[in-house]
DNA sequence: CCATCTTTGTGCACACGTTCACAAACACAT
DNA sequence: ATGTGTTTGTGAACGTGTGCACAAAGATGG
């Protein structure tokens, strides 16, 4: 489940507070969920709790660390030494979890040779050759969107089967490899999208009463955006609509 | 729904090469989802399409624009100007959806007064003027995690009312305050626990034979972890283990 | 040793998102 | 006009995840 590593942090800072045990309740408040769900997801781990008492802090950190495979380290690559590339090199949130930087590599030439974190920028070229040499199988692809796609293919090619993605394009790669994808813009449009109902849903400046109409109006504004030449023509479109309802596509499609 | 953004990318690279219309096929093979799917997506959104030709682009690009609130700009303010403040300040992907960076903003002296992306970065102190005056909704937060939930309240207590949080905290907000979270370690540990997956399931070096045994044997593993006093001590319970089962637990926590 | 209280583990129902499959709608050729 | 081919829009089945609610299990106190 995704929803481990989340468990796992809340259990770490009761670690080290030395918190030797803790109820279903008290964890998943922490961790920002539901108890019943939490007592789920680690029944499906197995019965480590002790009813009555809890979840013995020490010990579920331990087993979900063995679950997500924290125990053993995994060397990482990043690929794209840009603004979003130093500032993974540097986030110490990785190491302390087991991941180790393995190399930081990147395609220009005024990048490579510079460091990043203590660590050289080297360049593409070495990328199949410190893949299989440390037995990489975890890529994270910070480069700009047009290199992502080759970059991936070469990573996968050397024998990368994990990737995470930061640029903004959708990876294809063949059965057996993971891709996920961290998409900065997409999270804010988001929001962005929640605030505008928050704001009370009136109809924006470019709004048209057609879009709230029934079907058959629909329709023949659909009509009439063909008719129009495949990019609607507003002035076109105007005065031709069925059933006289007033329809202004004017500012449906911004200059 | 969160899939819009992924439609509106794929939309436009269609748009800036011209092409008038996209089956629904061709765009979910794009934007990398099922076509059934993307076509309830839009049916939701009305009916934006012609039976027999498909989606006019511009026409849906609009529309989507339109929904996801793109059609008006959203000035955001990133408070934590580090390594990760940085990157953000300088992403493009931002400014090109329409989001405005209204300010930058860090608590260290050091940082303030110092540039990023062409912006000055001010002091913490300005947070609630800035807020008030250019009436931001959504603020960025890339502080260390201690600070994350005093800068969140902050930022709420100003006014805004949507936050997009990269500091690896919960952050507890009022009704009608939306947060999302992006938590690089946590897509690393889920990359890896399907890694492992794939590794063959092999038996970790910390694995412990009473973890995949039935019931009974598990709880009294479970007993003998309390009796060891909370924090577990593998002597104390080998060779107490009832039902003699070999159960070794002196690789359970690791020193 | 028994009663009571706390907390886990889980059966069950429900809601949601996903996918299939197909009819209605439209374009286009004849 | 009529037929044929294509594509949308959507009803319906399906699977999955979620949350309630409760019984079983253990702790605790008398």
């Amino acid at each position: 489940m995704a929803r481990l590593p989340l468990y796992l942090r809340a259990l770490t800072a009761l670690s080290e507070r030395s918190v030797p045990t803790v109820s279903s309740e008290e964890l998943a408040a922490a961790a920002g969920v539901n108890s019943a769900k939490l007592r789920k997801d680690f029944s499906y781990l197995g019965s480590y709790g002790t009813r009555g008492v809890g979840y013995d802090v020490e010990y579920l950190v331990y087993q979900i660390s063995r679950e997500l495979g924290l125990t053993q380290d995994w060397p990482v690559v990043i690929v794209g030494i840009g603004n979003l590339g130093h500032a993974l090199a540097n986030y110490g949130g990785f190491a302390s979890r087991g991941f180790r930087v393995a190399a930081l590599l990147d395609a220009d030439p005024a990048v490579v040779g510079s460091t990043a974190a203590g660590l050289p920028v080297r360049h593409m070229d070495e990328l199949e050759d410190i893949v299989t040499a440390q037995q990489v199988s975890i890529g994270v692809i910070t480069t700009p969107p047009g290199a992502a796609q080759q970059v991936c293919d070469r990573l996968v090619e050397a024998g990368v089967t994990s990737i995470l993605n930061f640029a903004p394009t959708v990876l294809t790669v063949p059965d057996g490899v993971d891709v996920r994808k961290v998409d900065l813009s997409i999270e804010l449009q988001i929001l962005a999208f929640h605030e505008q109902r928050k704001a009370g849903d009136e109809p924006g400046a470019g709004d048209s009463v057609l879009d709230r109409a029934p079907g058959p109006v629909r329709a023949a504004a659909a009509k009439l955006r063909r008719a129009a030449g495949g990019t609607a023509k507003a002035e076109q479109a105007k005065g031709k609509t069925a059933q006289g309802t007033e329809g202004d596509l004017s500012a449906v499609m911004p200059a």
